[in-house]
DNA sequence: TTCAGAAAGTAAACACTGTTCACTAACAAT
DNA sequence: ATTGTTAGTGAACAGTGTTTACTTTCTGAA
């Protein structure tokens, strides 16, 4: 896909600007959007600060391409989980479980995907582009398994699938929120922080799936 | 409360405290952190911008100011409806939809009152001092009710309400955080926005719910 | 191969930001 | 009346994102 579209001169501006963002992305995952200066940027692959303004119109363009990417890699990793045949059940709950993992794993870009308001954080919902974006590629998994779930008589029937696609999403954004806004979340007492977090996204997960399971009794 | 402890001096220097802080409030509510900067604040009230440090000793101080007051806010809607004497599974879904309404109300704070890291967003969890900030006496207030939830054989029995509290709250703190950053959320079709979220809010407080309900039958 | 034009890159400046410092003016208490 | 604390200020420091005018470099066509 794009090959020959490509002359010797647009090969290397496409390098060029691939070594601005890897610089970016590095200097940005330690430090978040507030530590990604242009000026620091700049000198880090020794070019001036104005000569970056020749490959991104704004340093919110440079950052949105960074946020773009990370959704790409969540995507990617519910893709993997949601396409395997393991039972429903816990192939839902391991979705979930993995959408907050990856979050967790790059707290800045994951609040700066949700932080920044108007343009910057792209289309949403229904608004034309967003069933194109990695977002809505991510609600519309979401959704299908949702869906799903109402068939085959694990959720209940009554359910709308694109309005609880919804809620199910805030509810694993707020934990993937906390996450990324507190280091240590959830702060069990004092033990291994990781495994605590770790049973507690098992327990997010499956407490957000209960809420749409059907009970024939 | 605090009633002789002002001498002249002292009552003049709180006035103005207070005079920045509501001038700060206002510019804060309708365009945040960023909007509010030290030395248009400074115009707005007639004082140099370096006048403000006699009186916080950072930007980040007086913003977390208005957050905690912010939080006052929240605390007292939730125990107003905690408080009354209506079916538990009314009471229950009422305080987790007044936290989001009032969270709605002043997206700008809500979002500030868990975007800033370290010292700024306040204790955290079990850490010395959150049983006393407002947000610990809300978490408090969430943990109450879901104990009260399990013993009256509502909720399931092996629910433990420290741990269902958190993740209660991280589902609640992400339509809070969506409500925050897109101001059309949940932007269904294109009817009254208003309405939509009325409805959305319901559902997720009640999807919320029924993840800890016990089913006997 | 020459030459026009586009593109790459830059130094300097603009308009901001939070914050600090040295200073003056006012007021409180001895 | 004098001392010392406090209120308040203008100017500066060290940053920020961004723009402008300018030079250099490279490319594509005559």
């Amino acid at each position: 896909m794009t090959v020959a579209t490509s002359s010797p001169a647009e090969r290397r501006r496409n390098k060029i600007r691939a070594r601005i963002l890897s610089a970016a992305e590095s200097v940005f995952a330690r430090e978040g959007a507030e530590g990604l200066s242009i000026r620091r940027l700049a000198e880090n692959i020794d070019y001036s600060p104005a000569a970056i303004y020749k490959y991104f119109s704004s340093k919110d363009e440079l950052v949105d391409e960074l946020k773009e990417t990370f959704f790409e890699l969540i995507l990617e990793n519910v893709h993997l989980i949601a396409d395997r045949s393991a039972p429903f059940a816990e192939r839902a709950r391991e979705c979930l479980a993995t959408y907050i993992r990856v979050a967790a794993d790059k707290p800045y870009h994951y609040a700066a995907a949700f932080a920044g308001e108007s343009v910057s954080t792209g289309p949403v919902d229904n608004e034309p582009g967003f069933e194109e974006s990695k977002k809505g590629q991510a609600f519309n998994v979401l959704r299908n398994m949702i869906a799903e779930g109402v068939e085959i008589g694990a959720f209940r029937a009554e359910i709308d699938p694109s309005l609880a696609a919804k809620s199910v999403w805030a509810s694993m954004h707020g934990l993937a929120m906390m996450i990324a806004h507190i280091p240590t979340y959830p702060a069990l007492k004092s033990g291994q922080p990781a495994m605590a977090r770790e049973a507690f996204i098992e327990f997010h997960a499956d407490q957000v799936i209960r809420g749409m399971e059907a009970h024939h009794g």
